[in-house]
DNA sequence: CCAAAAGTGTTACGAATACACCCATGA
DNA sequence: TCATGGGTGTATTCGTAACACTTTTGG
């Protein structure tokens, strides 16, 4: 390939990708995933799932369509957290990136890195590798969105399984929020939410707790956290089949 | 057609933009500032002030300077809003924009239409012309987002002159919110902020209304929507390093 | 004086907090 | 058995809602 620059224009155009932060929660710590880089530049390093937006899509399709390519995670709840400009946060050339945040279960997924990715993986956020370009910025940004959430009622159940106990809800609000609810008033709170059902199961975890189990109402929970947030749905086959929906909520 | 696009890149890049919408209240109705535009395409249309993002600037620089170049309109917090990315939402070519709110009050602003503008004017948000591109669906969302901050406790005092009387706060929020909150609540309410201050002065209205006027402590409030919500300060003039004016004693 | 709107007080309710207590389990 | 953490009850506080009432001003 001679002529590698086909594309042209009479002013300059910034690239545009996007970045996607993604919350995870295994019982003890809050974790994000982040992939290795296959390509240069910053080949090896670690980095938020990413990358070029295409012509023919959204951003959103193509936050998407990134966090499948490189970490094989789909069907997730996205959430546009902000637009990263600044003018030298790229050595390529100028990128302008949109970033997005979610919430997943570690285990539901199966974490493969794909496509540009050598790599994928979920880390601690106590302790995680360096990022490259200001990936490190936007997952500070993306935890104070986190933690406004939950600050405001999002109990982020998107990160459990589909069982699971008030404490592990408990223990994953406190770390989040840092502040020190008492437990038996958080328990009475989560336990009044008419979308979280008790299960007559008890479960069992690390040293000797035996505790009730729940389960959730995903329909009744959609509905509140589509209305107290900013979310927007993204299954990941969305695109193929979906034409264009149009609502307006006019009174 | 002599060779007129010097920019090229090995693959092809969307444009970006930046989009304004800054809200203003008259004491009746909740207004929103448009630009006439005095280019191609849709020369002569009305449109949300805005423009291209340039390469050594950042989105937030951006706005603020379309704002101020368009509207002569500075000063003022501006918040990220959304990305808006639909493929065909331009008829040029591939263009995402990013999309700014902030509230203004339309006697403190000298609107003047300029540069890419042919004319600058407040519209009221029940009666204003039709936009181009998206820029309906961007008011859309950010009445929206408005009216979220609006029931989540702000006030929108950025919207009103020096000295403001309760019942011009009470007239705004019913407008914004919807709801139908008491009067004599809402009243209390705000008095019993702390940035709130009364005066001695009263002032006339439309039929016969003497009330109490009331003015605002910018540095207890600043702070109060600093952490409430995701709002940044920019003074157009911050780049070049001007000593910033607390008070504006033009008219 | 009267109408209309501003401004003040008083009570009620519900959610969030604080904390006391009992129960179940495993070592 | 005891230590640990799960689960339940109850009183208090505080912001908001509901609503009665007084004051001010223009006509």
């Amino acid at each position: 390939m001679e002529k590698n620059k086909e594309f042209s224009y009479k002013y300059p155009h910034p690239a545009v990708t996007v970045d996607c932060v993604i919350f995870g929660f295994d019982g003890k710590s809050l974790r994000i995933l982040l992939i290795e880089r296959g390509l240069e530049p910053f080949k090896g390093s670690w980095a938020l799932p990413g990358g070029f937006v295409r012509m023919d899509e959204t951003v959103e399709e193509a936050a998407m369509r990134e966090l499948f390519e490189e970490t094989n995670v789909k069907g997730v709840y996205m959430s546009q957290l902000s637009v990263f400009s600044e003018v030298d946060r790229d050595p390529r050339e100028r990128v302008i990136t949109v970033a997005f945040y979610a919430l997943a279960k570690p285990s539901d997924h199966d974490v493969i890195g794909g496509d540009d990715a050598a790599n994928a993986q979920w880390f601690s956020l106590d302790d995680y590798p360096t990022l490259v370009f200001d990936h490190e910025k936007i997952v500070k940004v993306a935890f104070s969105q986190l933690q406004r959430n939950f600050r405001a009622g999002n109990v982020g159940l998107e990160m459990f399984e589909d069982k699971f106990s008030i404490s592990q809800l408990y223990a994953l609000h406190s770390l989040v929020t840092q502040q020190d609810i008492d437990r038996r008033n958080f328990y009475k709170k989560m336990t009044s939410y008419e979308y979280i059902e008790p299960t007559s199961e008890k479960m069992r975890e690390t040293p000797h707790k035996p505790s009730q189990l729940f389960s959730l109402d995903r329909t009744t929970y959609d509905l509140k956290v589509m209305e107290s947030f900013n979310l927007y749905r993204y299954d990941h086959e969305e695109k193929a089949k979906v034409p264009k929906s149009k609502h307006h909520g006019k009174k």
